[in-house]
DNA sequence: ACGGATTTGTCCGTATGTATC
DNA sequence: TGATACATACGGACAAATCCG
């Protein structure tokens, strides 16, 4: 059941609105104030709906990177990493296999060290954004809001090379082939996982559980590694049933993840 | 007692040699046919030894990024990842403790993944380089040696986004500042411990043990960690008592690493 | 087949900066 | 502060290998 997407647009917008955002806050966001576009300029340029660009600035409203004032507009409050130009360099000689892989040995590490150094309101936030990944009708909003929860923790790491590293695989990951990855990954029981999931790493995170945050991130991301072996399974045996080039690599990837609790 | 280093140029020139090299075989070496420059050629434009120049190019070869021949000249073997380059400038400003810190999270992975995909000669290889490191009289060789130990361990991990990082840290890690900082850390007994290290990460490798291979690449990052806070205490402690901004951090790094055998 | 030119491989004496006393 | 000791870098000289005319 729920089989997930549902959306007039198959490569999801909300990427698209958040990349242009992102590239505004780059080059100082048009004006010396740092003031946005409205949204109604936003939806115009980019011709989605208002609801859409909405719920992105929320987004990044939640991650702390911008600020917004009713009548007054939208602000920057935090530069983003601009890694997109290595991204793109990498994106075409790297395979989603690999990206996991690196994610799972990353993600955990940015776990742990959020987990000594987050403070209360970060928790707070944390919380905040897993609720909205629960409370998420379609697939586009969950995958935004879990991204930026994903976010919120590598920052509050506060290591930025390892910020820079995870910043570079989340460019790589919201490129468009995996968005199509990823919207066959919904069913209302890995949704019910996810939540929690999400749930374990905050509270191991408020209680400052390096370890707990580690493995309750690495168990996460298997589960969801495993979700998207799965599901390029499916599409390659309905599409192609010759072609097994990426998943040469996937057999490696359970050796990575070591102890899953 | 045993001091170490007391180098007649505070900035090695290794690193700066290394650099050249690289960059022109970034370009393509030159001639179509893939050759250096000669060694001389290297000297007089550099500014360095003959001796320098020849270091430089024995750890590249070791790397099997390089081959040399006599009386035919030097060539490119294999490009160079130097990604790290561009995400270098990505990263702002960063300190010492966040990159040892960073280290201790992404070698580690490199080396578990690297136990799992060494072939045979590439074991060799990191066993002739750990043999270099070992025998190399100076420091500023020893350094060259046990970098190139650790790039050819990232190499054959082979995971894309990983090595990126790892050139990340390596980058940085050239920076002058930080030679300045491990110039002081050699002494006897630290390069039997180092010696001891090498081996038992390579040995895992060797062995396809991940877990292994992770752990040693852990306990040896730890104890250049341990030497690194502690020759930056003593700096500190000689010249200027009062300063101890870089510090705040490095009480964090024992949280980082978990389980130190 | 030969010899000169070029380039890497090896060694050593000297110069120089740093640290210790 | 000055003198001594030490580690390293530099430059030259020579050997061996390769290429080319």
């Amino acid at each position: 059941m729920v089989p997930s997407s549902q959306g007039r647009d198959v490569t999801d917008n909300s990427n698209r609105v958040r990349a242009w955002v992102l590239a505004l806050m780059e080059r100082g966001g048009i004006g010396p104030d740092g003031r946005l576009e409205t949204e109604r300029e936003l939806c115009e340029r980019l011709g989605v709906g208002r609801r859409t660009v909405r719920r992105v600035l929320e987004a990044l409203e939640a991650e702390g990177l911008i600020w917004r004032r009713q009548g007054k507009g939208t602000f920057v409050g935090q530069a983003p990493d601009r890694t997109g130009a290595l991204a793109a360099e990498i994106t075409g000689e790297t395979s989603p296999a690999e990206v996991m892989e690196a994610r799972l040995w990353v993600e955990p590490a940015l776990a742990a060290l959020c987990a000594t150094r987050a403070r209360p309101e970060d928790v707070a936030r944390m919380r905040m954004l897993a609720d909205r990944v629960s409370a998420a009708q379609d697939h586009d909003s969950a995958e935004l809001w879990d991204s930026a929860l994903h976010r919120l923790i590598a920052r509050v790491a506060g290591n930025r090379p390892l910020i820079t590293t995870f910043a570079l695989l989340d460019e790589i990951r919201s490129t468009d082939e995996w968005q199509a990855l990823r919207a066959r990954q919904r069913s209302v029981q890995s949704e019910l996982i996810n939540s929690a999931q999400h749930d374990a790493i905050i509270q191991a995170i408020a209680e400052g559980d390096a370890r707990g945050a580690e493995t309750a991130m690495r168990a996460h991301l298997q589960t969801l590694t495993f979700a998207m072996a799965r599901s390029l399974a499916e599409i390659e045996q309905r599409q192609e049933p010759g072609s097994q080039q990426d998943f040469e690599q996937t057999e490696a990837l359970p050796l990575a993840a070591r102890d899953v609790a």
